[in-house]
DNA sequence: ATGAAAGCGCTAACAT
DNA sequence: ATGTTAGCGCTTTCAT
């Protein structure tokens, strides 16, 4: 029962198998894809033909046919963020089970290789992109619909234009972060905001306004804004901090944009000696890993990174589906209180 | 000048290009492929042409024809582990040097969803394929090479077979983790080891020992292993500082397979107002983005995961050259010390 | 139940 | 310098 050796450097063609098995190469392919129609003999010897020659199906070739594409782009900011990365991990599990896969791509928040990489989505025909776009407003991706590649907008709303989108309700989470501080008693806060010019940023500064105007007092009071230059820039919390002891009227709360930043605040107040939540509290914002195991364990806004992901490929493919309508998922942020929050001390002693 | 509209549900066929430029479609495939054959005037006659219709050329129909993919699959363990976050933006960049793009698959150590993506990557003819096997000993991968599929390890050795490699000197790395311990004058030291099935784990515990013998000390007395069960268990760093307050000779140092269980530990030891590193030492591995930002900032072994991500792709880009030769690329780990080792204190308390 | 053949979009070899 | 054509591997009618 001499079998051919499987040793060939590309996986064996439709004819292949069909010679082996002594059918037409339509039957072959009828095997794979309506067994019904064919003879059980028949099948059984394709299908050993097919073990024998090693035949894997070309996915480009049935694409020429017809058939839409197994992969799907993503075109992320950064996926060494670990919202990202979690995110992604949400796309990749939901795609997988519809048998599709993902292109992940990092834009850094470039045009240019956003545009680079929407490029190659396209031309390898990808059965759609989730996109967490550069600039909401413009860029290449706008095109792709009309082109035919479906798109799902990341993290940003759809405003006037007809596409699915997955959004957090960032002003939400930030009147949740706010608010939080407020019923503790807090009445002069700190803000740590990192990036500030990005949209999801912009919208929780304004819900800790809100929360603010919704408790009756008054933000330019309350609130006390610390930018943040070099964007995540390690000596940047050091100088929130200096900044923060030396205001006529220093805070007994930081509220942060992102658990990053707030984990670097946490280890600047030990070095000096403040106590968490003891003097001060520190809020921050995502609730990444390693939030509950900083000390203390950190206060802060979840944002449901996995299922948001889950929903993003979720709407991507349903595109494909005759009678699709476009869709805007909006997922709640979670206030998750650790132990890095507290009521104001009702002596403050200087930071 | 009307031209035609763009808005088509197609990127337009490279047919449609060649009749409204008035030209055979060779000709524009001469235009993209080999412009120096074609015409001054009939090149931006076509140019102009590929604009209106919207055209973007079909990877399919090109790799039908021989043109290799410009996807790469990677199969990692798991993308929202930092560790491979990082290396994936490491292949993501090298890639997109080359024009090329990565598919990410998280197997999280599942046979079954190994053998899945691998299908799919070979349907898709994918250029070659980065992975993290589940099982370095078996699996689906060992047979990509022989269907034509270039093949890159990550993390694992190529032992007898024959492939390209990236790996980190783990048996290193464990020891300098230890010979820091050791050096600082530490002669009782717990290893919180988590994964401890996985190669790479298996080799930094040979690394300590190793350093232990080099000291010419006795492994058995110095080190005082503590297993953590149900990986990355939340819980488990609590009964890790029982397990080690209750020893007979309680250790002075804790020697931490990775960075996230000395974090979770690091914070069960503050909670219980032991010094760190007044009373006793914590060391972590992989350097985390926050290993710096936790209290104190910790000391830990650095894994050059971004370059070990852009080894493995240039690896991968290198199968497709004529006079290709299989490669092992070794990295070295780099002790990082930060401030939470020290001496052992000269009078230890009870923990 | 099976086979024959057209054609998806493209490249490259050949012809003009 | 440009056009013509075969064929990559497959799916899918249409015949038989």
């Amino acid at each position: 029962m001499a079998q051919p050796r499987p040793e060939r450097k590309r996986p064996g063609s439709i004819r292949q198998v069909a010679e082996l098995a002594g059918v037409s190469i339509g039957t072959v392919s009828n095997v794979m894809n309506s067994p019904h129609l064919v003879a059980e003999a028949t099948r059984l010897r394709v299908e050993e033909a097919i073990r024998a020659t090693g035949f894997v199906r070309n996915a480009a070739a049935r694409q020429l046919r017809g058939i839409p594409s197994t992969v799907v782009g993503c075109v992320l900011l950064d996926l060494s963020n670990t919202f990202f990365a979690e995110v992604a991990r949400g796309i990749e599990d939901r795609l997988a089970e519809d048998g599709c896969v993902a292109v992940l791509c990092s834009t850094d928040v470039k045009q240019e290789r956003e545009r680079h990489f929407l490029r190659i989505l396209q031309e390898t025909r990808v059965r759609g992109v989730i996109i967490n776009p550069v600039d909401p407003d413009g860029g290449d991706f706008t095109e792709l619909p009309d082109r035919g590649t479906p798109v799902v907008l990341l993290d940003n709303r759809s405003d006037h234009r007809q596409l699915c989108a997955v959004t957090v309700d960032n002003v939400a989470g930030g009147m949740a972060s706010c608010g939080h501080l407020l019923d503790l008693g807090h009445r002069r806060i700190a803000l740590l905001c990192a990036d500030a010019d990005v949209r999801s940023v912009m919208d929780r500064a304004e819900g800790v306004r809100k929360a603010v105007l919704a408790g009756g007092l008054d933000p330019d009071r309350v609130l006390f804004e610390i930018p943040l230059d070099p964007p995540r820039n390690r000596g940047s919390a050091d100088a929130a901090i200096e900044q923060a002891v030396t205001d006529p009227e220093p805070p007994t709360a930081f509220l942060c944009f992102n658990d990053t930043v707030a984990a670097t605040l946490l280890a600047g107040l030990h070095r000096r000696g403040v106590a968490v939540p003891g003097d001060v509290s520190v809020i921050g914002y995502d609730d990444v890993t390693f939030a509950g195991a900083l000390f203390p364990p950190l206060t802060t806004v979840r944002q449901p990174k996995y299922e948001i992901g889950r929903a993003a490929a979720e709407l991507l493919l349903s595109e494909s589906e005759p009678d699709h309508l476009h869709r805007e998922v909006v997922f709640a942020p979670e206030l998750v209180v650790r132990q890095s929050t507290g009521a104001p001390p009702e002596h403050p002693r200087a930071l």
